[in-house]
DNA sequence: GAAATATAGTTTATATTATAAACCGATTTA
DNA sequence: TAAATCGGTTTATAATATAAACTATATTTC
């Protein structure tokens, strides 16, 4: 049975992965709708994700107001797929 | 993006809901060797496993030793395949 | 235009989890 | 009979997830 990425293995981290695997990219605010997090949570755990290098989160200005776009990075795309494919060794897909 | 059960949501807890949906049952000893675990983290993670009421965990001899037989519940078998299907959603199959 | 309210987050504190280390009682081996 | 082994359990520690409290700016209301 294969290791099951960490970082990965995380509800809402894997939730944000999951999300960014089918958008080009995704704001913080979309993130926390979409996941039902609280703001806390979600800002700590993105920040996990970009410190593994699995996405990018680049703080900008829409008119005023702040904006931290997300998008997943190649590794993190590999880091995703080969999280899959340990899964399904567990689910017996 | 639905709930992922806590309770299966961690690797070795996960690992031994897989092998106990494959066999009839499994004793301590096998499950260590098949998930690599240590015995204090199995023992912990039976009993949650135990507590809530997806396996069971018969202690017998054979001979004069002991050994724990661990066997799926229904409800055990329910929760796992729910567990599956709500994976689903986040891994895009 | 000052005070209250909302937005977009971050930091920090706390509760829960996972994991390993230490331990225990019985049994086999030297 | 002393020492190692087997089959675990208990306890201590490290890591994680989560929420609560906070910050800074912007907007609305009185």
């Amino acid at each position: 049975m294969k290791e099951l990425d960490p970082l990965l293995h995380s509800q809402l981290r894997l939730a944000v992965m999951s999300i960014l695997m089918n958008v080009d990219e995704a704001d913080f605010v979309y993130l926390k709708e979409k996941t039902e997090s609280t703001a806390g949570n979600l800002s700590v755990q993105l920040d996990k994700l970009v410190n593994a290098g699995y996405i990018t989160a680049d703080k900008g200005f829409v008119g005023k107001k702040t904006r931290t776009v997300c998008r997943i990075t190649e590794k993190g795309r590999k880091a995703f797929e080969e999280y899959v494919e340990a899964l399904k060794g567990y689910l017996g897909l």
